[in-house]
RNA sequence: GGGGAGAUUCCAGAGCGGCCAAAUGGGAAGGACUGUAAAUCCUUUGUCUUACGACUUCGCAGGUUCGAAUCCUGCUCUCCCCA
């Protein structure tokens, strides 16, 4: 049951234990078991990074090279035009041509990140579906794609259904048969068989499944992963700032790092499984002996997603820097911390979370509060409130009233850090300059 | 082309001449309790201000009125129904 003797695992078993698995079409198994097989997952460009929802896909594209298969990793920057109705309640605002093509890089970039490119006859590859669309006309697309579906077919989908009351557009409602060509288009040029996707594209997917038939009488299959949730049902890979992007200039490796340490208790079994890469038993045994730490499995997991989104040093510097700024850390500790290692730190902040001033600037506050509101971009009215809550402290001394209204005077760490705090988790540095 | 409904603060959604900075819910923020968790509780959620109050908001532009989110006129946009 092995093909080329390189086959190393059974991506359905491997899918199903990590409870990953969805769906699938019959006799995908026995298609997996047979021989190397092509499988694609799409990307419609949205937005210039991909997020943590679309982590899922990714793993998915990287069980399939694991199980010794070969992974096609689309980048959809002819359906971004088109806007796929899947989920969606309301048409879509349409992307410009030119911030596509800038959010089209930015994918690809990272998804570049995550597979290997270089491993023999199952090495990843990139591909852009605008490249095989951009020459096709619609009259031959009519042809070659509309002919071979009905409207009645197309109608049927839940994406279209859900959407008959609200209304969709011409546009929209083709989505389908782009994606559908996708894996026609593979199926004929890269022998591609396999089609994977989160849950919610069972319908797309399966449309093109029923293309390469009609077309080619060729079979090509289908298989779909859970939609990751989070236990309250609300949307995972929201944090407060929004989105969690992969991108470390939009989401800072810190951030990130701190968002793996956040998630809620009960969706740790889950996450390990969907996110990581580690072995059934592994996992298990660590369930096993951190069953009443879950900040010893939350701390594994944050590590390891970390240091693949990332990299090893991005995650050492979230690190050192999260050790930092939580626990117990107080003043003397930053006091005591050297200069480069506190460097280091402040550069894994956000960027809008460090202000530089030169004295003088400084100088020109003329309270606390101005200089906090303007540090952390809030209204002065806000301001004002989270220092009656308690909410806010300079160099780890709770602000009160009647220092609000002072004027700034501190003694600075190292002679030039301010160190300021909203809450308990979100840190602001002044940096003074001559 | 004809007829109807609607546009309110981050979102949903009340208000239908003064007591409206605008109910309620959600979200978000801070605090307490904890484990940088969840649940719960408390507070806050237009701007400024020594919270007394001042100023700017209810699709856009005008108008009526002592006074408008609320009435009138025009415009823009969205949705529904009939051709």
């Amino acid at each position: 049951m092995t093909f080329g003797g390189n086959m190393k695992k059974n991506l359905i078993e491997e899918l199903r234990w990590r409870g990953m698995l969805h769906d699938l079409m019959p006799h995908t198994e026995e298609q997996l078991q047979k021989e190397m097989t092509t499988g694609y997952i799409g990307f419609d460009p949205t937005a210039s990074s991909l997020h943590i929802g679309n982590l899922v896909q990714i793993m998915l594209l990287k069980h399939l090279q694991l199980a010794g298969h070969k992974p096609i990793a689309l980048v959809g920057g002819a359906t971004g035009m088109i806007g796929d109705p899947s989920g969606k309640s309301a048409e879509r605002q349409m992307l410009s041509e030119e911030t596509l093509q800038k959010n089209i890089d930015g994918v690809r970039k990272q998804l570049a990140n995550f597979l290997d490119f270089d491993c023999g006859e199952n090495s990843a590859e990139l591909l852009n579906n605008y490249d095989w669309f951009k020459d096709f006309n619609l009259l031959q697309f009519l042809r070659e794609v509309g002919k071979h579906i009905t409207v009645n077919y197309m109608m049927a989908k839940d994406s279209v259904k859900n959407r008959l009351e609200s209304g969709i557009s011409f546009t929209e409602f083709s989505y389908q048969l782009f994606q559908g060509y996708d894996f026609y288009w593979l199926y004929k040029n890269k022998n591609c068989k396999l089609q994977m996707g989160g849950s919610d594209q069972w319908g797309n997917m399966t449309t093109g499944s029923e293309l390469i038939r009609r077309k080619d009488s060729g079979e090509a299959y289908v298989v779909t992963s859970h939609l990751i949730t989070k236990s309250d049902g609300t949307k995972f890979g929201k944090s407060e700032q929004g989105n969690v992007w992969l991108d470390p200039k939009m989401t800072s490796p810190y951030k990130f790092y701190q968002f793996w340490l956040n998630v809620d208790d009960k969706d740790l079994p889950k996450l390990l499984r969907f996110f990581t890469l580690f072995s059934k038993e592994e996992i298990e045994n660590w369930e096993k002996e951190y069953a009443t730490n879950p900040n010893a499995l939350k701390k594994i997991l944050a590590e390891d997603v970390t240091r693949r989104v990332h990299s090893e040093e991005a995650l050492k510097e979230a690190q050192k820097a999260s050790d930092l700024l939580f626990g117990k850390s107080t003043w003397t500790d930053f006091e005591n911390t050297e200069e480069a290692l506190l460097q280091e730190v402040f550069d894994a902040l956000p960027p809008q979370c460090v202000k530089t001033f030169s004295t003088t600037d400084f100088e020109s506050f003329a309270t606390n509060y101005d200089l906090i509101s303007q540090v952390m971009n809030t209204s002065k009215g806000d301001i004002r409130r989270l220092v009656k809550d308690n909410g806010i402290s300079i160099n780890k001394d709770k602000v009160t009233h009647t220092q609000g209204d002072a004027k700034p005077e501190y003694k600075f760490l190292k002679d030039k850090y301010l160190l300021l705090q909203k809450g308990k988790k979100e840190y602001f540095v002044v940096i003074i300059e001559n």
